[in-house]
DNA sequence: CATGAAAATTTAAGTCA
DNA sequence: TGACTTAAATTTTCATG
């Protein structure tokens, strides 16, 4: 799908505040409402926009430890075997397979210290791991929210900072 | 500051959707509309909701690429100088110090590879910087919202995993 | 002190040119 | 696309347990 200005415009906008409406993004972007609203629409028909989200502090709902973990896995391991595995955890935020000498890479969220040893202690039970070397975070620096910035392939820009 | 478990179900309910009307979220946990937007402005004043954002399928906008850089830094290189360093950038969407060898952890998303490449040359120009480790994503496994499960610290359990 | 119900205002959603 | 109309949601106010 072909996004122009207007609607990486708009979806900085949306990604900045979910909320904000159809007449605010308007005279941010220079539409009328109605015309927002449209665009808005046909981002999410098409895939763009995926949904809206309420942004959470996790330290202060008690997720207060987090921790990156690479996972070394059999030979044979398929990433959906993988995905199957870690998906059955809340505290495994995300995931993904990656170049390298590590399989994969997990991120966790938990509560404590404690609690990040318990998840791994599950994930290195699994059948089709072989290790697994954890990284515990000391402090986060940053944070964007995906999409924060929308490139524009033509000219190397950004919309939304 | 203390939440309860409506507390924890209206943010859970707002994670999935935060565009949800009151009186929907309402019907989900049991409470009236005004009583669901009470709570919620409370939330966002104590900063347990620090916003509302629009989720977008990164490809879809370009951002067909991810990678995972490991920072090894100069003894005295403080957190703040990481991470004023690396803000600038808007392929830097996370970053973190960590435990272990490295020093920090960044999330990169770019549009293609050598977009990549680029950030990383970018990055390892700074001063503090003695080397860099990459892991390219081959593919994305997992990648919840952060705060879609919350935990309740009293017994273990989760609200809207 | 938080809740539910009602009123007033704002916004969303649909239709027209 | 913008302007207008109708329906719905938000926001405020008020009374109750």
């Amino acid at each position: 799908m072909e996004l122009d200005r207007l609607d990486r415009d708009i979806i900085a906008a949306l990604v900045d505040d979910a909320r904000a409406t159809y007449a605010d993004i308007g005279h941010q972007v220079g539409l009328s409402a109605s015309a927002v609203k449209r665009r808005v629409d046909r981002l999410r028909e098409t895939g763009a926009i995926t949904g809206f989200s309420a942004r959470v502090a996790p330290q202060a709902l008690g997720w207060t430890t987090e921790a990156y973990v690479e996972l070394f896995c059999q030979g044979k391991t398929k990433p959906s075997d993988i995905a199957l595995a870690v998906a059955k955890f809340p505290e495994v935020v995300a995931a993904a397979t990656i170049t390298g000498e590590a399989d994969a890479l997990l991120h966790i969220r938990a509560t404590d210290v404690r609690h990040v040893e318990r998840v791994i202690e599950r994930i290195a039970a699994e059948a089709f791991v072989v290790r697994t070397k954890s990284s515990i975070v000391l402090s986060r620096l940053v944070d964007t929210p995906p999409g924060a910035a929308v490139p524009d392939p033509r000219n190397g820009s950004y919309a939304g900072g």
